[in-house]
DNA sequence: GAACGTTGTTCGACAACATGAACGCTGTTG
DNA sequence: CAACAGCGTTCATGTTGTCGAACAACGTTC
């Protein structure tokens, strides 16, 4: 993908969000009608002051700009996932998760009691969640794909979603990385 | 900080560290001496081929050229880490780490038996390396700077200069979580 | 229906970015 | 010491990104 083409895509895709008009965009952007038309018909070559405009009106981290959004879920079983090859036998990895570039990313340890159910409303747009479960049994994901996880388990879902948590066992730990596009 | 300046110490950094002259930059990424003279001196203000031809000479993602380097090393025990407030007293969750901008993770689940040592030579600059622990006890980080870790342990450390893991007890599982500049 | 406010587009003129040749500089080689 | 090769800088020139005005298209208001 050319950079201009990326480019277009993700200035019309966070305008389209933050739902203004190309022209309000130019004005507080402090720009001509005419680039921000030139920039989202992907023509041009623009500079990093004209994007570092548009990033800041569209309140976007810049690198943003030049991303494809990416939040599906995917879920590795505790007995699932490829290993990683290792020359020592001690020594075994399997990756849960591949890096989406320029994102964003909170580590927490989350200890999750039995009863009351933890509802989460929609982190802000982009928001990913990955929960990796240490001990216990939890049920968690957006309303519509919950996913019972046991020990070992990892599940990847949207964070802009309402979703919920719920312990299915007296209690249960976890893993949490909170990645927002950052 | 302003984008000119950002751009012109990233660019300095990374040539610096593949270790090449600002002409053979120059001349690989099909551009004038003069450009890249300019950029570094914090003057001017590229356009996004100009960047985009530095990054991939460089070898280095796109949106690394807008970064400072941050990665010192961090260590969280079980009992420590400062508890996130909730309305849920069923929901305890803990900050391990806070969200550099702009990188790129791989989660992964580390088994480490006991015996052999696993030593990992430098990944990539600026990769940083997060470890939770699961079950078990390991020995991990860099040479200087190794901790042994039990249950709930967090430690993150520099993983672009050798480090190793090694398991304390019969064995060990981790949560790693693999971090570069990306 | 005519006047108005939008929308996003296309056009010439200017400013500025990228160029390439020149420069001074340093270390090396004959 | 001179000749050379490399380094990064400075200065003309030409290309091009940006601007602002004029434009057509659409919906609203009187």
């Amino acid at each position: 993908m050319t950079p201009a083409a990326l480019i277009a895509r993700a200035i019309q895709r966070e305008r389209a969000k933050a739902d203004i008009s190309l022209s309000a965009l130019a004005q507080q952007a402090g720009l001509a009608k005419s680039t921000l038309s030139q920039l989202e018909s992907g023509q041009g070559n623009p500079s990093i002051e004209t994007l570092w405009a548009i990033a800041e009106v569209l309140g976007v981290p810049f690198s943003h700009l030049f991303e494809l959004p990416t939040n599906d879920v995917k879920l590795v079983r505790a007995s699932e996932g490829a290993p990683v090859p290792s020359e020592s036998a001690d020594f075994h990895t399997v990756v849960m998760d591949k890096c989406p570039p320029n994102r964003c990313r909170d580590l927490y340890r989350a200890l999750v009691q039995k009863g009351e159910v933890r509802h989460a409303e929609a982190h802000p747009a982009g928001t990913v969640e990955h929960i990796f479960v240490i001990s216990g049994e939890v049920k968690v994901g957006p309303e519509d794909a919950a996913e019972t996880l046991k020990v070992g388990d990892y599940y990847r879902f949207p964070g802009d979603v309402n979703h919920f948590y719920e312990a299915v066992s007296d209690q249960a730990l976890l893993v949490v990385v909170m990645e927002s596009p950052a």
